[in-house]
DNA sequence: TTTAAATAAATCGCTTGCGATACAAACTGT
DNA sequence: ACAGTTTGTATCGCAAGCGATTTATTTAAA
């Protein structure tokens, strides 16, 4: 029996199931919106900044392509974005939110804090673990982004 | 702009991207076993304790059986367990470890703790800071677990 | 006991995530 | 100009995750 082999030791144990569990309580909230947790990251970055090409959206959100355009093109059904050619670099497809797209920045405003402050409550960090927790997870991120 | 909808304040978007790059560090080590990262943490459940039923194991990994079943079953096809019904319980599916599954722990542990900790060379972070965020994440993980 | 409720797995359908590959547009060097 | 390379997306195939439903077995209750 190998310590360093038994789950209770391990970091990567312990990310995996904390990212499924957090992004399962938000699930209630978007459910309500019509969305998926990714579709939701998605939107963040469009919110942040409108019309940009596939490649800087699955930059920022540190994944590859070939799981973006699937995402974006389920989003486009759902009359969330619209793609379009670029038109000084034809290879592009560069990404909009659409109307419904761009209000629908209110509406998470409105659930998304309030849903998971209530759901947190449980948890007994505060502010200032959160903030050493982030910046704790951004030197993993660094460190394995390559 | 909504300063709560920003992706840089997110706790949840760094989870899921820490443990999406620490699960894809573990890759090539997996890699050459043959085996997922989900199929290696099934594999260190057994190695912790043989012969559990499916429901005992989803329960350790904060799961569901629908999917840890699919899951058993693809190791199944690999020759690393076996599945037989309960003898006590008849609804149950006792999983055990083959020999290639058990032995199996000594080539992850001659690949594993090396990899891992040449991987990690490249992060700040000391070993206290390790077992503070254990804690932190135990603590989310604690709350979010009905 | 016989019927109803709870439990253990499995199955279905869908979205992600990702390695591998394909393809078109843009760039590079000669 | 043009052959070769790089870059931006898309496609394919497969393994997870997970909500919802199904089936078989066990337990509880009337």
């Amino acid at each position: 029996m190998h310590a360093e082999l038994q789950l209770d030791n391990q970091i990567c144990f312990r990310l995996y199931t904390s990212a499924r569990l957090i992004t399962q309580a938000y699930t209630p909230m978007l459910t309500e919106l019509g969305i998926t947790y990714p579709q939701y990251l998605v939107l963040m970055v469009l919110w942040e900044k409108d019309c940009q090409p596939v490649n800087d959206i699955a930059h920022r959100l540190v994944l590859e392509t070939n799981t973006v355009t699937p995402l974006l093109q389920r989003m486009e059904k759902l009359g969330i974005v619209t793609r379009k050619k670029g038109e000084q670099d034809k290879r592009q497809q560069i990404v909009s939110l659409t109307k419904k797209g761009r209000e629908m920045e209110k509406q998470a405003y409105k659930l998304i804090p309030a849903g998971m402050g209530e759901t947190l409550k449980a948890c007994p960090l505060r502010m200032e673990d959160y903030t050493h927790l982030a910046s704790e997870l951004d030197s993993i991120i660094g460190a394995l982004k390559k």
